[in-house]
RNA sequence: GCGGGCGUGAUGGAAUGGUAGACAUACCAGACUUAAAAUCUGUUGGGCGUAUGCCCGUGUGGGUUCGACUCCCACCGCCCGCACCA
């Protein structure tokens, strides 16, 4: 008997209507059925109980407007891994919420009228009915948004509790400033100096603004991410570097004349072993004693405030050329002579002390500046093979490479550079010209915005009592809802009966602070709100002490710097101030980076050779044409979805067509769940089809009927490999192999031989196995096979050892390392009886050609080398 | 410039020192059909050969090893992150 007469009685046309009723996959039906079901059974309400506890969270959408499918990506993976874990006896917390403050509401007010507060929340009402129809596992009881009073509020009391510790504070800084708009803008908002939205030309400002002490942590910060096993390396480097720790010598270059009661100015560099090399001093514009020389010298204010414009941004700086304006002024070098002081425009006031001083010979920077301003450029160490003068390049070798040193002030001989550096520093300190100093690039977090659509910074300006904090009793400091964003600037400022308000300390008519946080604050704790989301506090300490710390976090890479870290920064510090519970320092104990969902662009040119894009139902792939016009199509591939290049999808669309199951299936098969996926028609039709098939295998073995036979054993088997493989794939974060698994064992399932019972049995398990990816189609399988309640609610499957073994295995013999040949042997036969068969096998026999093997490797159970 | 990653059939990918190409897509062929679709079955890395078979093949070149997609060195190409950080 084939597999193939085995499966039940085809359809024909005759008995179509009731085939369709008990056989078709009808997806509607199936996963508003099932998502009724686990509603009513409440089955995905965190509870805390004896049980151990897993927290998965994937970070937070924006309620732009509608869901992406990229979104459906993130959320199916970490559904996979909340289901996986339900079934494996684990309290699950998988919640979701909405990271919903932020610029695009005010701008689609300052666009279209309305209020970014409906704006918002009709998104959020939007994405959350988009969201629902997937089925996740979410408990959405615990649901809330980062513009809801009652969270932002919690804000509040947190902000005044760091205030109170010292880990927030008011300083004048550097920022990008539209003119127009009358806003800062972050350094991704300044397009080639201009303002994004705006267009007028960004100038640098200096504000008073509100900071959170993140510096002080920046060892911690890195140290910490030495624990962080479970993160990807790539993120833990890209924060290493970002954090920025160097080791080096901060010492003064006294003033060979003192002038505005200056007397001396400090230096910080990385390489004192090039000391000897210094030709002159170089100060930021917006250095104490550049200012001070600016107040009587107009040159020199000019040429400050010329460097000033043209904002911060990468391209800005990148293009921009060595600039320095003579001051005129010297200073004393300690190993003899003076150094010029100039003013430079590479001179960042925020690194290291805002001086430097130049050593063209082993700097480019400072090799392109002394060249332009005609310089002096001194060696202070060559390479040890055929040294030479440095002329146009700067000679820069790594620190760890030994050089022969000129004229060292320590007496160093050959030597290499880091050796050099710590020597340096231990003369400098022991002459007294300086002290070691170990900085970081990591600089203090501003969290200013002059934008209404923010959680308000909750203290207030007092001509008497100057700053004071909100009392918490009168949290939240509530947005008025009354504004408008008809003029520029944030509206804040203009809404007096909102900014007047008394002082907390004196009664006396003060102003609230107008400016907002910035919304990067609003996600830095989420995670550990919602853990009691509706707790009158931040956080309930009994409820963060069994939840935290999140066991896995799944979001985009791009969020591995700046997200990551401030939440890392927020944990230690809601730790200090009382918040949370000691061993919350690592929110995320692992952390998963997926890759995006990418869709082939379809272009045609235009007659002036700009590309036309077309939608993917309005061309031929057959033809490669567009079907409209005929005309031949480019196709790009893989490219990011974008709407103006007409390559979105929309899992809407999907979801009606083929179903919340097909979507899932879809997007964690083919690519590692890292690695970009291509959404291609052809695959999600075909994604659809298999699922199609799967229910319909199902529906005939439920009504089939077949003895118990020898195929039952071979079944079991690959049953026992199926359980064990796609748990591999799970845990390993390897979907896309799972499902390949899950593929397998439905082929072999389908072609399998077994009786009823058997093919029952394996049913029973594939839905179980499909169940964290396709959970609708699985319970209905569960119950189409009399499995008892829920499949998410049955113990996960654990695959019989006994099984995983095979007695006979088919060993491969290879000749010279290339397989030639195979034999079956049994799993432990000793290796001289399988040297005996490998020797008498004809194969062996022909290319040994009557003579003996040189060596021969059997690597038991698993391949014979025979070395001829 | 600095740091990191990747390179395997027509395509997405599998194999992390042991049978390269699992699984899927696409293509092709066959069955069913008046026909098409759907469904089912099968083939498909390249070359030589009637064939048992043989040779080549994981970006390129070298090395280590009985054995290399996998480890090491150099190069080429692509991608990502950071960057006047002294």
């Amino acid at each position: 008997m084939t597999g193939a007469s085995a499966r039940g009685p085809r359809a024909g046309p005759g008995d179509r209507s009731m085939t369709a009723e008990i056989s078709e996959y009808d997806t509607a039906r199936i996963e508003a059925k099932w998502q009724a079901a686990w509603d009513q059974a409440d089955l995905f309400r965190a509870t805390r109980s004896a049980a151990p506890k897993y927290y998965v969270l994937e970070m937070f959408p924006y309620p732009s407007g509608r869901i992406h499918i990229g979104h459906v990506r993130n959320y199916t993976m970490g559904d996979v891994i909340a289901r996986y874990k339900m079934s494996s006896g684990f309290n699950v917390l998988h919640p979701m919420g909405w990271d919903a403050f932020g610029m695009p509401a005010e701008n689609a007010a300052m666009a279209s009228g309305g209020h970014p507060k409906d704006w918002t929340y009709q998104n959020i009402d939007v994405m959350r009915g988009q969201m629902k129809p997937l089925g996740l596992s979410i408990d959405w009881s615990r649901e809330f948004a980062t513009c809801d009073p009652e969270y932002y509020g919690q804000q509040q009391a947190l902000f005044l509790d760091m205030l109170d510790a010292g880990l927030v504070y008011r300083k004048n800084a550097t920022v990008n400033w539209d003119p127009v708009d009358m806003t800062v803008l972050a350094n991704e908002q300044v397009e080639n100096g201009r303002g994004w939205r705006s267009g007028a030309e960004v100038e640098r400002r200096e504000l008073t603004q509100w900071f959170f002490k993140i510096s002080d942590m920046a060892e911690d910060l890195l140290d910490g991410l030495t624990s962080l096993k479970d993160w990807p390396e790539k993120v833990r480097l890209m924060q290493e570097n970002w954090i920025g720790k160097s080791r080096g010598l901060q010492m003064i270059f006294p003033m060979t004349t003192p002038v505005h009661g200056q007397d001396g100015i400090e230096v910080y560099t990385t390489r004192p072993d090039t000391l000897r090399g210094a030709s002159f001093i170089a100060i930021a514009p917006e250095h104490p004693l550049a200012k001070a020389l600016a107040e009587d010298n107009a040159d020199l204010a000019a040429f400050a405030a010329d460097v000033r414009k043209g904002g911060t941004t990468e391209e800005a700086l990148e293009k921009a050329e060595k600039r320095g304006f003579d001051t005129g002024l010297t200073v004393d070098n300690p190993l003899g002579g003076t150094l010029p002081v100039w003013i430079a425009n590479f001179v960042l006031m925020d690194y290291g002390t805002g001086a430097i001083f130049g050593c063209p010979a082993h700097d480019q920077r400072d090799l392109d500046f002394a060249r332009k301003y005609d310089l002096p450029v001194i060696d202070t160490f060559v390479a040890v093979q055929d040294g030479h003068p440095v002329t146009t390049e700067a000679f820069t070798p790594p620190k760890t490479e030994a050089v022969r040193w000129l004229d060292h002030p320590t007496g160093l001989d050959i030597t290499t550079g880091q050796a050099a550096i710590a020597a340096t520093i231990d003369w400098a300190e022991a002459k007294g010209l300086g002290t070691g100093k170990t900085q970081y690039r990591l600089r203090d977090w501003g969290l200013s915005r002059q934008r209404y659509w923010g959680c308000p910074i909750p203290v207030v300006h007092c001509d008497a009592c100057g700053v004071v904090p909100e009392k918490k009793e009168n949290l939240p400091v509530v947005l008025p809802d009354d504004v408008t964003f008809d003029v520029p600037g944030n509206p804040l400022d203009r809404h007096l009966s909102w900014r007047d308000t008394p002082c907390p300390n004196c009664g006396k008519p003060a102003r609230r602070e107008t400016d907002t946080m910035d919304t990067f604050v609003d996600s830095s704790w989420y995670y550990a709100r919602f853990t009691a989301p509706r707790a009158k506090t931040p956080t309930d300490l009994d409820d963060a002490a069994y939840w935290m710390n999140v066991d896995q976090y799944i979001g985009g890479v791009e969020h591995a710097i700046l997200h990551l870290l401030y939440s890392r920064f927020f944990a230690r510090a809601m730790g200090k101030t009382g918040h949370l519970p000691q061993g919350t320092e690592e929110p995320f104990k692992a952390l998963f980076t997926q890759g995006m969902v990418t869709h082939a662009i379809f272009q045609t040119r235009d007659d002036k050779g700009r590309p036309v894009y077309h939608l993917p139902e309005d061309v031929d792939l057959d033809s490669k044409t567009v079907r409209a016009t005929g005309e031949t199509i480019e196709i790009i591939p893989s490219a990011k979805m974008s709407k103006s290049k007409r390559n979105v999808v929309d899992p809407q669309d999907i979801i009606s067509s083929y179903g919340a199951d097909t979507a899932r299936w879809f997007v964690l098969s083919d690519s590692p769940p890292e690695r970009d996926v291509e959404w291609t028609a052809s695959g999600a039709e075909a994604t659809f089809k298999h699922l199609r098939r799967v229910h319909r295998l199902a529906t005939d073995i439920a009504r089939a009927d077949r003895a118990a036979n020898a195929a039952d054993t071979d079944l079991a088997r690959a049953t026992a490999r199926a359980i064990h493989e796609v748990t591999e794939g799970i845990e390993g974060f390897a979907f896309n192999k799972s499902v390949a698994k899950l593929y397998e064992f439905t082929n072999t399932l389908h072609k399998s031989d077994a009786g009823a019972q058997a093919r029952r049995d394996a049913m029973k398990i594939l839905a179980q196995l499909m169940a964290p990816m396709t959970p609708h189609l699985a319970e209905e399988i569960w119950s189409m096979m009399g499995g008892e309640g829920f499949v998410l609610n049955t113990p996960w499957p654990k695959a019989d050892p006994g099984l995983l073994v095979e007695d006979a295995i088919l060993l491969p013999i290879q000749i010279n390392g290339k397989k030639k040949s195979e034999l079956s042997v049994s799993k432990d036969m000793p290796n001289a009886e399988v040297e005996a068969l490998v020797l008498g096998d004809t194969i062996v026999q022909r290319a040994l050609n009557g003579g003996q093997p040189k060596k021969l490797i059997i690597v038991p159970g698993r391949i014979v080398n025979v070395v001829i």
